[in-house]
DNA sequence: ATGAGATTCGTAAACGTTTACGACAAGCTT
DNA sequence: AAGCTTGTCGTAAACGTTTACGAATCTCAT
């Protein structure tokens, strides 16, 4: 392996012009600057990531830490796999390395962020799968690490947070089907600690009382996660009194089994029962075509990243916390009642 | 931040005895052990990770590489969660990390693995979507890192590997097929370098050959992927001379454009053309029921991760590789012709 | 009591890099 | 030509940890 001493050596010249030259830093002749860097192209170096790290005390590296690999992560995967990207695309362009952990199956995820942070192993740190209130977060607003957060919780780290704008998306839902008649509105809600569930919830209320609409808590059901879950959806909404005309949902492979659900009853999705679906790709796969919000989720990386590196930069001027927006994807799922 | 130092003056013994205590080496007395024990806990210490592995050369860190983030995803990423999650509960038991990086959609594979070979990034690194010919592996062989691979290569590295039995999958796809009277078999292959393809043609072949049954090149068909493709498909496939009764394919989204693609035509699925699918978990929601073969993907990856400790601690006595079975789940989508 | 051996601990060097500091030479001004 | 500035580079310390080595203490048989 070669070290800045090969080079050095190779080159004949000390050690620390090579380290400044390699890190462009002033007072270096321009002629020797080339040398050194076509040098370390040839010699195939690379700076030893502990010897720079341990120096400099960062490690140019931001961490996305995963949660819950083994269980609801039908879901999440696919979802992550796309900020992750957007994410990589800016901060290679600012020379950061990103990794993605997840949390041990057995441990809390706490103890593992606790641990991460002791060791110094990451400059930066985004948390996703945000609850209500988040201990996670306010440990690392304790600890000062630079971080955001890829969703919004009540507790308030002074972080950085980027989340899809669920408030405004449930009131375009709402106000489609209530434009076709429906009055009757179910929310389908996965049985879950995320703050995600509460804000769709309270956006839901919101929509309804304030524009007059009576808001019925019954409405608002539990749901099981996957297509078991989504079948019994199908069988609690036909029996659900009042009988819902329409319902709201968010689960990727839910609608699967609601849509099996409904048709083993003889009913007909959309037609006997209007459906509207949040952020699942999947959702275009069934017929009739299930109508659903989509996201950008690779922008919602980048978003990410750049508040993140500004944040590294700058210190902490200014903390954008923005809601993303959404796109619809008209399908035969929702109609006149 | 509390470092050893702090941690040494607190207790008023030297740095030297807690770190031999920390780290259970011999030659500390069982009571100062359990005192530096206790106030680590306390004060909530955790070696430096870039002190730690320059003085060791060593990271206790194993990557996972994940390739095309932004491509042909939709395929992975369910897959690799999986893979991962069995990895981390393996490694942790070691006192290992896991972490999984994605090369940058810009860059070359083998530079952004040069990168983080020659930073020492890792102890060990595990590859993932192998070539039929991969100079990412004769080059991690070439700097003799430790590596496993996730799936095989013409290119021996001599590296333990660990892929999904394909040859008996093709093998017992085929003689269920034949069994109901199918002869004309379409294989849909994507479009795409990885061995994969070359595998399942080889062994398509084989069991043809082999069985005393005519092997026609004209069945193996390209596929692009997603449902876009399988529509694509369920029009070549129709059109095809000689017109196959039966296909195989290995894309998870796929079948539901086949599905959707035959519908369109007037047929159905299972009825007209016996189809099975290879590793696609959401195939069950396809109605009717898709029969599929699917993988136990946590064990794989716990697999992957025993094979790469017993190489990191035992230096290569013997190399595991391995082809993991799998599994049928009986659907409806093939019937006796 | 004394020496040998075992046990326990402190000291200091080393890992590879960055960077403050000073040394030296060259160019410029007067 | 002397002094000052500028440009370029080498030297060495520092980051936090681990570990070889030796010093100090203790145990125990003689």
């Amino acid at each position: 392996m070669t070290g800045i001493r090969d080079l050095a050596r190779h080159l004949d010249i000390s050690i620390g012009t090579v380290s400044r030259a390699l890190n462009n830093r002033p007072g270096v002749n321009e002629r020797t600057k080339t040398k050194v860097l076509k040098a370390a192209q040839e010699l195939g170096y690379a700076p030893n990531q502990a010897g720079r790290s341990l120096r400099k005390g960062n490690t140019n590296v931001v961490g996305f830490v995963i949660e819950n690999a083994s269980e609801g992560m039908m879901q999440g995967d696919l979802f992550f796999i796309r900020v992750l990207d957007g994410m990589q695309s800016v901060l290679t362009e600012h020379g950061l390395s990103l990794v993605a952990l997840m949390t041990p199956s057995g441990q809390e995820p706490e103890a593992y962020l606790r641990q991460i942070v002791a060791r110094r192993f990451t400059d930066a740190i985004v948390l996703s799968a945000t609850r209500r209130e988040d201990r996670r977060i306010s440990f690392l607003a304790e600890q000062n690490v630079p971080f955001a957060t890829l969703g919004r919780s009540l507790t308030d780290g002074g972080q950085p947070w980027f989340d899809l704008d669920f408030e405004e998306l449930i009131q375009d839902a709402m106000t489609r089907l209530v434009a076709l008649g429906h009055r009757k509105i179910a929310l389908a809600l996965p049985k879950t600690d995320l703050n995600l569930r509460h804000i769709l919830r309270e956006s839901y209320a919101d929509y309804l009382t304030s524009n007059g609409l009576s808001f019925d808590p019954r409405l608002i059901v539990e749901t099981e996660s996957g297509e078991d879950g989504g079948i019994l959806l199908a069988q609690k909404l036909i029996s659900m009194n009042p009988k819902p005309t329409a319902v709201i949902f968010t689960d990727p492979v839910l609608p699967f089994g609601l849509y099996r659900g409904l048709q083993d009853m003889g009913l007909t999705p959309g037609k006997d029962l209007s459906i509207i679906g949040i952020g699942t790709r999947l959702a275009s796969l069934l017929s009739p075509n299930l109508t659903h919000y989509r996201f950008n989720l690779f922008e919602l990386g980048a978003r990410i990243a750049e508040a993140l590196v500004e944040r590294l930069d700058e210190g902490q001027d200014s903390v954008t916390r923005e809601r993303v927006t959404f796109s619809l994807v008209e399908g035969q799922s929702i109609v006149k009642i």
